[in-house]
DNA sequence: TGTTTACTCTACTAAATCTATAGGTTTATT
DNA sequence: AATAAACCTATAGATTTAGTAGAGTAAACA
């Protein structure tokens, strides 16, 4: 399951990528406008601006905007950033591996083969699909 | 990311499935083959009984079996059953579908639609990977 | 019939994670 | 100086995970 943090922070995301212009808009006009909790979304944003997604601007008139174009953030980099590894296990997880404790052959392990499966085919979508396709359906 | 429940829970179906005979096979042997607590994997098999996939004989010479054939246990089912939905979102599961209460409009939500895209692609898999196709692999 | 073996079932728990919330701090604008 | 808005740390309640404990029940076998 998808956890809110990510779910939240795609969806702040794509807000701002359907902005006419790229600037500042302030937490609490996002939180409002997508049902998010102002506090939980603030601290998502924090997230992505450290990441290097989002540019911020203090003080009045302040906010949050995209550091590159819609067309430059595949969804793969903000579900790694928020949620962690795309893969269902960490013995099949390319930017996250470790290997299981119970598992003496990863190379034998049936679910371990099934799971590189899906791994491969969630890698596809979401290393394929950036925010402005998002936004485009 | 993949309980440890629904993994054990493969393992030992995985497990039973490679016996050259359908005969009852303790807890204990499982458990110790494939590093598995011993408890643990108790309770998970006692799901996997109470779903109809295995049975179990008590008392010496007890232990539990397969009730059907390797070729008619889809992974899917499996899954469901231990993990719970395979969408990412309650808003894109066939099974277990709930709306998203932060959501006025699901067909214009762009979360949702990459979620359906997620959940038709391991679908696919689950669906059509069997216990039997997993023990060749 | 009594003992052993092995599954059944309920309840409980420690640790981790999730979903926030509180409240003060810093910085920019007017 | 006043105000607006992001920044940051800490914390808390709820839920989930990954088990553990222990008594109960049924089958086999001597």
């Amino acid at each position: 399951m998808l956890s809110r943090k990510t779910k939240y922070g795609l969806k702040a995301l794509t807000f701002l990528a359907k902005q006419d212009k790229n600037e500042p808009v302030q937490i609490s006009v996002i939180s409002q406008s997508e049902n998010i909790s102002h506090k939980f979304l603030e601290s998502i944003l924090l997230i992505l601006r450290k990441a290097g997604y989002l540019g911020s601007k203090k003080g009045k008139g302040g906010g949050y905007y995209l550091m590159k174009h819609p067309s430059e953030i595949p969804i793969a980099a903000v579900y790694r950033i928020l949620e962690g590894p795309i893969a269902m296990m960490p013995c099949v997880s390319l930017n996250f591996y470790e290997k299981c404790d119970d598992c003496p052959d990863e190379e034998a392990c049936s679910v371990h083969n099934l799971m590189v499966q899906v791994r491969d085919n969630c890698l596809q979508i979401f290393e394929n699909t950036s925010l402005e396709d998002l936004i485009k359906s």
